[in-house]
Order: structure tokens, then C-alpha cells, then sequence
RNA sequence: GCGUUAGUAGUUCAACUGGAUAGAACAUCAGAUUUCGGCUCUGACGGUUGAGGGUUCGAAUCCUUCCUAACGCACCA
């Protein structure tokens, strides 16, 4: 595809060599979309150019505008506002493009998967179920991955599990003592929740047992690690490295029941991994890369036999890798992680990190380290860091309980779908089964939207009222635009229209409704590599939102099949299919389906 | 204290990386259906872009000083 852009700055160039005799970059030449209160479809902003050219702004905009329309095909009207010179599409070059999209077949889909790129996302704690935060990064992960395959990339969707540790090992401990046996099973319920519950259990009894040594005399930071529970965990951390036989079967049986508990999560949710790494895995391979970089002098050990790197050069602090002990810490099992993935998987480009704002430090200290230790991937690791997400009252905090679950989200979400699209009344034709796949898909479309139209680097303020909101700039809007189209392509279908593999020539009018839609799909593969660049699927999401409009006001303004059933007709209907392609492809990239009808 | 990031209509977000009169959506108000799906469309209202100073043809965007907020600066993960 040629971007129109490009095509025009080279034209322009062209008549400012010819006209002016003025050679410059393409780069130096600026072409923006004109805003919607000026008629045309892209601008030229002439300032830049004026000490160059020794002229006005009116004389060189209509040297160019008159050049363009004589010497290319692409513009056919222009008009001068103060510095910017005003473009408009020729009928018959937005019929080429339109051309060029329905013979392209599937527009801006790049099959080739001739680079590979691994992305990680979700990674929780198996202490806890799933909340709202992870649903952004779950949805963003997902998305990334889904956009770098459609341009062209082979991805490895990956997670690790941090599935080691004292969080762990406190629900153990409350199970062992409060559990009686008990299972998911024999409660009825997810087994995330049955050990995230647990977890709980823990703090609670934590808590009570701080207060009694505090009021016996402790010091509140000594008591905390000296409550008879906190013993029993820290005791159970120290039996599990030691791979003793019964603790290692009782982490493997929560940890199982929490896994299960995920499963339906992400099954629900509609994504999935290839590849999970573990940090029970992972953390050893750590210790041994440490001990190379000591030995090679990259990092150093101090007396007391912690390992540490010195990055003050680069501009960091100084960073330890080792505790005086041996045992690891998070950077230590971090470093060994991504090793092992490149050794895993040579041929990937880049490796992406779906992981919040908070670490953005971590992630400067680990791939600078990952340099040190002259990986040349390490300039290929790339830390997709997301905003955090308020609620209307403040921040959630996981160890207070102020979360938003993830499972109960959801819940609520498809009840709301289910009684909005009750009380619309459209769904007779509807057996029970298709209804609960249209409200999941509803309420996720909703979800999924809400979380990714917006900008990743900024925070998310979570409105509960305005998630599951299905007007405006919603998914369940873009899902009603699809199912819309739909039913215009099933009627054409029902009257034997025809609307695929047709070629337009210069007998259809076009309106500028028509013209703007055919522009905007076009700028569709663009689109794309705008989100890759930035990682960002609101840019979807946007292009997305413009596209119902283009495509509902287009709607609105006359009637797609009509009475005559010319040429013109079997156009504006393959104009509606290739929206609908578009839409389709579009919320894909966002992980939401569509529905013929809702 | 130091560092990073942010602050834009009443609210939630945009602004093509320095371009025009700062755009959408929600909410509010006024309209549109003998019609292919009204979860739609067309308008109106709404702004000193946190504040001041600077850079230039031109600043929400770059520099600077304040103010406010979040996060980070652990032998936690």
C-alpha cells in the first residue's frame, strides 16, 4: 500500500523543485489531516518553506494547489486559509484506492510472520485471584501481541508465575491450620478464590497475633516477624527450599487448585499463552548467571557476600543482585528469566514486558544490566509499562481488600448486558444458548474497550456507571455498527446484489461522506504501524470509533439499497462490507468479538 | 530530600510528536424515524490547556520557576 501522504509530500516536493527551484527533504515537508471545519482531506503547511521560497503564503499555496491539480491525479480542488494549503481527493484517485482495498482482500492484514517477538503479560501471584489491574494488563498484553501479529510477526505470548515465596506460603500455613481438609471442590468454589481466601485468613491472624506481642512488649517491627504464624510460614519457605517431600506436595496442590482458578478466568476472557515460565524455574538459573558476571568482574561481592552491580555511570545507583545470604531477589530470578527466554527462543526480535508504571526503575536497572553483561538482546527488551487504575474513591490497594475482582466484574458486566438487551427486545429469534454468548460478548466487548481506548502510559480513572456504558465511545457501539452492516449484507445477499470483486469506474458518484469513509479505511494499515510504534491499541480503538461514525453517518444520510439497483448501489454496499471487514478485523486486534446481530 | 510521570470543557479521554478557530464521548438542552436495525443521526451549550516567565512566524506540546497528584529511591515481591 502507498501511503497517501508520502505520495503527495513527493509531489509537492516535485513543484517546489520545478516551480521554485527549491530542493528539500520529504521530512521537511509537513502534511496533516484537515481538521473537520475546513473543507479537504489533507493540508499543506506552507510556513516552513516561506524564507526559502521568498514568497507569500497565498502565492506559493496556489502555485502548488494548481500544480498538483494539473501535473498529478490525486488532488482535484484546493483552498488557502492564512499559511495552509488545503487538499482535495480526486474522485478518481479515491477510486483507486477503494480499488486497492477490495482487491487487497483482507486490508492491512500482513500474513508474513517472517519476525518473531515475545510478549509477557498477566503474571500474577498465585496468592491471590485476579483483579481489575490485571485485566488492563491482560487485555493489553493480549492486544500487543494481537497487533504485532497482524503486522507480521510470529509472537510468543508468555507469562511468568510467581509461584514461589513467602505470599505462598502464608496461605499454606492458614490452610494447614484452618483448612480442615477442605478443597475448591468441597466448597464449591474457584480454587484462586479458595486460596486467595486463605491468604486472608493469614493477615487476619497475623494481625491478631501482633497486637498480642505488641501489648506484651514488642516492638512493632520485631513482632511482625515473630507472631507464632509468621513463624510457620517463614519455617515453610525454608522446608520448601529444602525440598522437603510434604511441603512441596501441599505448594503443588494450592498452587494446582490456583491455576485452575485462572483458567477460567483467561478462558472467559478469551486469551491464552504459549509458553508459562515459572519462577519455582527460574530463580536458580539467576543465582548462576550472578555468579558469572562476579567472576567477570561486572558485578562485585561485598564482605558480608551480598552481590551487587555499580550502575552510578549509567546514571542508576548501585543495585543488589545477592543477598549476603545467597538467596535470590527479584532481579536476581528477572536476569535469569530473560536468558533463558532468548536461549529459548533465538530468533525473537524483542521481547516485551507488560508490567505497571510502578517498576518502571526495575526495568531500567534490568536491561541496563542485561548490557553489562554484553547480551546484544538486551537493547531488544523493551518494559510496556501502563498506568494504574483509581477507583472513584482512591487507589485499590490488594492488602487492604480494596480490589476490584476480576471474576465478579465480569459477572456484573453480563448481567448488565443481559438487561439492556432485554429491555431493547431484539433478541426473539435468539435460542438461550446464542443469548449467553451475545452477553459475554457484549460485556467484554464493554470491558475491553473501556480498559484499552485508553493511552497505556496514563492512569485510568475506573467509573463503574461509565464501563458499562454502551453509547458513545464504547465497544458495544462498534459491535452495533458491525451487526448493523451485517444486516444490510444479509438483505443484499437475500436479493442476489452483487458487491464482491466489483471494479468502479467513474460512473458512481461519489458523495464526500463516501469519500471520507474510503479514505479513513484506507489509512487503516497506517493505523497499525502507529500502534506497534507507540504500543499502543487505543489508537485502535479510536481509528475504530471514527469509522462507526464515518460509517453511521453515511448510513443516516441515504439508503443503501435502494430501488435502483445500479451500479451505484452495489457499490455503497461493498463500501458497507469493507467497513464491516474493517470493524472486524479492528476489534480483533482488541480481542473483542463481533455478533451478526444483537 | 532526590528521581520519574502526569495535570486539557462539569466528567472521561483525544490532539498525527511544534501548526489553523484545542477535538470526541458522556451529561444537559433542541431536533430527526411512512426508512436497509433509534444501542442511530443532526445541532446547541460548554476551554485563560494547573500558574508565571522564556524560545519563534506559531506552544497543550520545547526550556525554566513554582503549585498539585501518583509512583519509585529496600539484603520486599
Amino acid at each position: 500500500m502507498i501511503d497517501i501522504r508520502i505520495e503527495i509530500k513527493h509531489e509537492i516536493r516535485k513543484a517546489f523543485k520545478k516551480l521554485y527551484n527549491y530542493s528539500c527533504s520529504l521530512d521537511s515537508i509537513s502534511i496533516d489531516d484537515t481538521p473537520k471545519n475546513f473543507e479537504g482531506f489533507y493540508t499543506l503547511i506552507i510556513f516552513p518553506h516561506l524564507k526559502k521560497l521568498n514568497s507569500s503564503p497565498d502565492e506559493v499555496g496556489n502555485s502548488i494547489g494548481k500544480y498538483l491539480i494539473e501535473n498529478t491525479s490525486i488532488v482535484s480542488n484546493y483552498n488557502i486559509i492564512k499559511g495552509f494549503l488545503n487538499l482535495d481527493l480526486s474522485e478518481k484517485y479515491i477510486i483507486t484506492l477503494f480499488n486497492t482495498i477490495i482487491k487487497s482482500k483482507n486490508w492491512g492484514i500482513n500474513s508474513t510472520q517472517d519476525k518473531e517477538v515475545m510478549v509477557e503479560f498477566s503474571s500474577p501471584n498465585t496468592n491471590k485471584p485476579l483483579h481489575l489491574g490485571h485485566l488492563r494488563n491482560i487485555f493489553l498484553g493480549d492486544s500487543i501481541s494481537r497487533i504485532y501479529n497482524s503486522c507480521g510477526y510470529k509472537t510468543h505470548k508468555v507469562q511468568i508465575i510467581n509461584d514461589r515465596g513467602i505470599h505462598i506460603c502464608k496461605s499454606m500455613v492458614a490452610w494447614k491450620n484452618f483448612g480442615k481438609n477442605s478443597s475448591p471442590d468441597t466448597n464449591s468454589i474457584k480454587g484462586d478464590k479458595f486460596v486467595g481466601d486463605y491468604y486472608v485468613m493469614f493477615e487476619k491472624e497475623q494481625k491478631k497475633q501482633v497486637k498480642k506481642l505488641v501489648e506484651g512488649g514488642f516492638d512493632k517491627d520485631n513482632a511482625e516477624n515473630n507472631t507464632p504464624i509468621m513463624k510457620e510460614a517463614i519455617d515453610l519457605l525454608k522446608k520448601w527450599e529444602n525440598k522437603d517431600k510434604s511441603t512441596i506436595e501441599l505448594w503443588r496442590k494450592m498452587n494446582n487448585w490456583v491455576y485452575d482458578g485462572f483458567d477460567k478466568t483467561y478462558n472467559i476472557l478469551g486469551v491464552s499463552f504459549d509458553k508459562n515460565y515459572y519462577e519455582s524455574d527460574t530463580y536458580l538459573l539467576g543465582k548462576k548467571n550472578i555468579e558469572e558476571g562476579v567472576s567477570k568482574k561486572i558485578f562485585y561481592r561485598e564482605d558480608d557476600g551480598s552481590v551487587w552491580v555499580n550502575l552510578q555511570k549509567e546514571g542508576l545507583d548501585n543495585k543488589i543482585l545477592l543477598r549476603s545470604d545467597g538467596t535470590s531477589v527479584y532481579m536476581t530470578q528477572d536476569i535469569g528469566t530473560a536468558i533463558k527466554r532468548f536461549e529459548d527462543y533465538p530468533n525473537i526480535k524483542k521481547q516485551v514486558y507488560t508490567v505497571g508504571n510502578e517498576q518502571d526503575y526495575h526495568f531500567k536497572v534490568l536491561f541496563k544490566i542485561l548490557e553489562k553483561l554484553d547480551y546484544k538482546w538486551a537493547k531488544e527488551c523493551y518494559h510496556l509499562s501502563y498506568g494504574m487504575i483509581d477507583l472513584p474513591d482512591g487507589k485499590m490497594k490488594s492488602r487492604e481488600g480494596k480490589v476490584v475482582d476480576a471474576d465478579d466484574l465480569i459477572d456484573h458486566m453480563i448481567d448488565t448486558a443481559k438487561e439492556r438487551t432485554e429491555q431493547l427486545g431484539k433478541i426473539d429469534d435468539f435460542d438461550s444458548s446464542d443469548l449467553e454468548g451475545l452477553y459475554k460478548k457484549i460485556a467484554l466487548g464493554a470491558l475491553k474497550y473501556y480498559l484499552l481506548r485508553v493511552d497505556p502510559k496514563k492512569k485510568i480513572l475506573f467509573n463503574p456507571q461509565e464501563s458499562i456504558d454502551f453509547h458513545g465511545n464504547t465497544g458495544p457501539f462498534i459491535q452495533y455498527t458491525y451487526a448493523r452492516i451485517k444486516s444490510i449484507i444479509r438483505r443484499a445477499d437475500s436479493l442476489g446484489l452483487k458487491y464482491k470483486d466489483i471494479d468502479i469506474e467513474n460512473s458512481v458518484k461519489l458523495t464526500v461522506r463516501h469519500k471520507k469513509l474510503i479514505n479513513h479505511i484506507y489509512t487503516y494499515p497506517s493505523v497499525l504501524n502507529q500502534a506497534v510504534e507507540n504500543y499502543s491499541p487505543a489508537l485502535i480503538c479510536q481509528f475504530l470509533h471514527d469509522l462507526s461514525k464515518l460509517f453511521n453517518s453515511f448510513y443516516q444520510d441515504e439508503k443503501i439499497i435502494d430501488n435502483i439497483k445500479n451500479e451505484t448501489t452495489s457499490f455503497k454496499i461493498a463500501l458497507s462490507n469493507l467497513t464491516s471487514n474493517t470493524l472486524y478485523n479492528g476489534l480483533s486486534l482488541l480481542g473483542i468479538d463481533v455478533t451478526e446481530k444483537m
